[in-house]
DNA sequence: GTAACTGCAAAACTTTTGCAACCAG
DNA sequence: CTGGTTGCAAAAGTTTTGCAGTTAC
């Protein structure tokens, strides 16, 4: 694990100023928290449960306002699945999602971007270019005998 | 234009049936104005003050459950844009949603199911099966000279 | 010192719930 | 009749706002 101590986090602080975000405490603590470890899909309550048990004292209004400056800045990516269920997605790679809509479950898939094929057919007016992709395939228990 | 007048509405009836949906004074009013005319991505407001103005007496409640049970039914298909923000897009067919995050505008743009070729190659459970895809592509105006 | 940022409480919104009244078959 | 539907008001949930106080540089 690399060297995100007690007192470091001085690359997160590099990293947070050339996005044009000064490394407030609040910042660089949830920075530290969503790029450590495994990719998740966390609500803001979640980050905010999670900021707290680790010790970082910040207002769930603080949580809201730098969720999206890091979705502003690429460092997350948000997903909307139904109304009142937005999801940060710590992955911002080439990815889709698959959701499980009895469970509710979201799952990442990777994927290769040259197989969006189809996108670069997309007929769009001449100053329009597009900036991302969402993919959601919404799966099932298959039908038959339970 | 089909003879969908004051008091006809005789296959929208037929069809709710088929649906296993109660041809009520609500839904029938609904269905009509809703399968009538283009394609259109509406929120559940604009159902409603639409169906008010067209004189349909229902209820907000109401709105809600028939748009679902819409849903449910294939009639209609829910866009989640931002938390907040659910349309109810009227066309049902294979398409994928332009949207333009400056201006919040939906676009919708006719795709060839053959086309998402990746999505054969998905690796899914075996009990598993994709019930829907659901493709929103975000465009901007190209940065550069104003 | 000054602009950027945070924290708190309240407000704003959309969507859901519970239950009595109503209607279709 | 009888269960499926509707309507109303109230509740639930998430996200946003306004503004005073604090912090980074």
């Amino acid at each position: 694990m690399a060297s995100i101590g007690e007192h470091g986090g001085d690359d997160v602080r590099k990293r947070l100023r050339a996005l044009g975000l000064r490394p407030t405490r609040q910042r660089v603590a949830l920075a530290e928290l969503l790029t450590t470890g495994e990719h998740r899909h966390l609500s803001a309550e979640d980050v905010y449960a999670e900021a707290r048990n680790a010790g970082i004292r910040l207002a769930y209004t603080t949580v809201y306002n730098i969720l999206h400056q890091f979705t502003a800045a690429g460092l997350l990516r948000e997903v909307v699945v139904e109304p009142g269920r937005t999801w940060f997605d710590t992955n911002t790679g080439p990815h889709l999602h698959l959701l499980d809509e009895e469970s509710g479950t979201l799952q990442d898939y990777p994927i290769d971007p040259k197989s969006l094929h189809l996108l670069n057919e997309l007929t769009l007016d001449d100053d329009l270019e597009i900036a991302d992709v969402d993919i959601m395939v919404r799966v099932r228990r298959k039908p038959g005998r339970d």
